[in-house]
DNA sequence: TATTACGTTTAGTAAATACTAAACATATAT
DNA sequence: ATATATGTTTAGTATTTACTAAACGTAATA
């Protein structure tokens, strides 16, 4: 029966929006996307709106946002006012692009302040056991945030490298 | 002026809640984490209320996670009823129990209806040209979560080797 | 056995977030 | 110029999540 089709589809979408949730972004992302990917013509805003069950706003604007993660791409057709969108196949492609996102916002005005933190700390700087202590402690964090930047970095600069590949240098090192 | 030391320490914390929030972790997680990691002595529950201004429900249910993650660590002085906690320090090592812990949870459950859908398809086939679309883009999804969960279990694996020397690697490689 | 010192659970509230409905803006077609 | 088709913004609502206040459980002490 070709019903079993749309209920397949229902439930990969249903387990994409849960995954989607998980890593703290809205469950109606995930949808769009499991929506768009499981769809071999690119479809237009309201046919998305038709297939999620969402409202017009509600696509407009999380559409917006997949696509600047590189999630998903816009594009239009000739003779056709519509936009039109698709998913990202590349995973590793997305996953670089969502890093590069998040290089900017507001976690790196979080890391900042604790370098803030650091250069307060040199600044008034007093001799004692508990001052020597806290410094020791921030500088370590510090340390490990630019740790964690430059892992980041390097993962963004592997162009064309799969991460599978990257999987298996990790399994030969331990 | 002591009253400078303070001061940090509360901008240090206020910085640990942000990055606490936007990994989608309760900002009173980092609060909790941020005053264990600048005392040089552990502390008890009570004190960690007074210095956070979170109740003790809050710090007794958040601790606790916070134990589970393995970012902190709950001891108790011989001859005192108290628990006393104190922060990890080895953020490598915090990071491995971190994943081993969303190794079960809710994401797994939602990576396995992904490898349902695949078997769903499987056993209800029907050759046609769609079905072999969605075959093949779900089943590239699932490879990639499988690549993504090799990576976690080999990164749980770097027992003793540091995340900054898995950067110079991952440098090395561009 | 009653009291005290703790940690936990629970029931309710406040705050944040995702989403809806509808007004709006803009470009195209009539 | 008016109407139509489209995407966006806005204002409000519903849902979820973090947190509070207080009751509760429990073990140690008196």
């Amino acid at each position: 029966m070709s019903n079993s089709l749309n209920q397949i589809k229902k439930n990969f979408t249903e387990g994409l929006s849960q995954i989607s949730r998980f890593w703290g972004f809205p469950k109606g992302m995930g949808a769009i996307f499991a929506v768009l990917y499981l769809s071999p013509t690119a479809l237009s805003l309201d046919e998305i709106v038709e297939r999620t069950g969402l409202t017009k706003g509600a696509v407009s604007t999380e559409v917006r946002t997949l696509a600047r993660m590189g999630l998903v791409h816009r594009s239009s057709k000739l003779g056709d006012r519509k936009d039109y969108y698709t998913a990202e196949t590349d995973f590793y492609a997305a996953i670089r692009s969502i890093l590069q996102e998040r290089q900017n916002s507001e976690f790196d005005r979080a890391v900042r302040s604790v370098k803030e933190t650091l250069t307060a700390l040199e600044e008034n700087w007093v001799e004692n056991e508990e001052w020597n202590f806290v410094y020791e402690r921030v500088k370590a964090l510090q340390e490990f945030f630019d740790a964690i930047d430059s892992l980041a970095k390097a993962v963004i600069r592997l162009e064309s490298l799969g991460l599978s590949n990257v999987t298996k240098i990790l399994s030969v090192l331990k």
